[in-house]
DNA sequence: ACCCAGGGTCATA
DNA sequence: TATGACCATGGG
């Protein structure tokens, strides 16, 4: 059992997600920051509302006072925290000079200023890095965790970074490895909502073992 | 009515 | 370092 016959099961079962669901960089970004802890179709009705005001955008965005942004976004859930680092984002990917300065920088670099970002955590950060930037790094989320320490391939003690690393050096020598990770992540999410939706029986689970029982 | 979702911050021990 | 409280809508 290994983390890349994971990837074939997954794959086989599902099909290709296409993720992120998205028209551009900076949606997706925004996605990111509004999907946190939060049900996707939430995200979905306030990227709408946001696209209805034609304030999809980073100067919009920044312009905008705070109480007319949460309204917007209300759908999202926690919609005064997520105006608040809609915000900070902003400020912050104008002040660097948005995609075309961003993009040349070194994944390293751009995911220390992503993290340095007040409201974007390790998660949401390589949401960004994947999906925004294309860089070859993996998203860890709670289902993540929970199916890959029912399989007995990771800790679920372990932190962030450690999954991460575990996950990406045992990848490494796949080729168009970004790609992989991008599918990868996003079959994940979609496996977990298949997992609970079939809860507790899980009949026809692919991956077996991970069966709550 | 209850539970949780494609998390993160902050205060406390 | 490691818990706990808090944020808040919408669907099951």
């Amino acid at each position: 059992m290994t983390f890349k016959w994971v990837y074939h099961q997954l794959l086989s079962a599902y099909g290709q997600q296409h993720w992120w669901p998205g028209d551009s960089p900076f949606e997706i970004m925004a996605g990111a920051i509004l999907t946190q802890n939060t049900a996707w179709p939430n995200v979905e009705k306030a990227i709408t509302n946001l696209k209805q005001q034609q304030a999809l955008n980073p100067q919009t965005i920044l312009h905008t006072s705070q109480t007319k942004l949460a309204e917007w976004i209300r759908p999202s859930g926690y919609f005064n925290i997520k105006a608040e680092r809609l915000k900070h984002y902003c400020d912050w990917y104008i002040t660097q000079g948005e995609y075309p300065v961003l993009r040349q920088w070194h994944t390293e670099k751009l995911r220390d200023a992503l993290l340095s970002v007040k409201g974007i955590g390790p998660e949401t950060a390589d949401d960004i890095l994947l999906y925004a930037f294309e860089r070859p790094v993996f998203v860890i989320d709670a289902y993540t965790r929970r199916i890959f320490s029912r399989l007995g391939l990771v800790n679920d003690i372990e932190k962030y970074e450690e999954l991460r690393h575990l996950f990406e050096s045992a990848l490494k020598h796949e080729d168009d490895k970004t790609a992989l990770l991008n599918e990868f992540h996003a079959l994940i999410v979609w496996h977990g909502k298949q997992h609970c939706k079939n809860k507790p029986s899980c009949e026809g689970c692919v991956l077996r073992q991970e069966c709550d029982f």
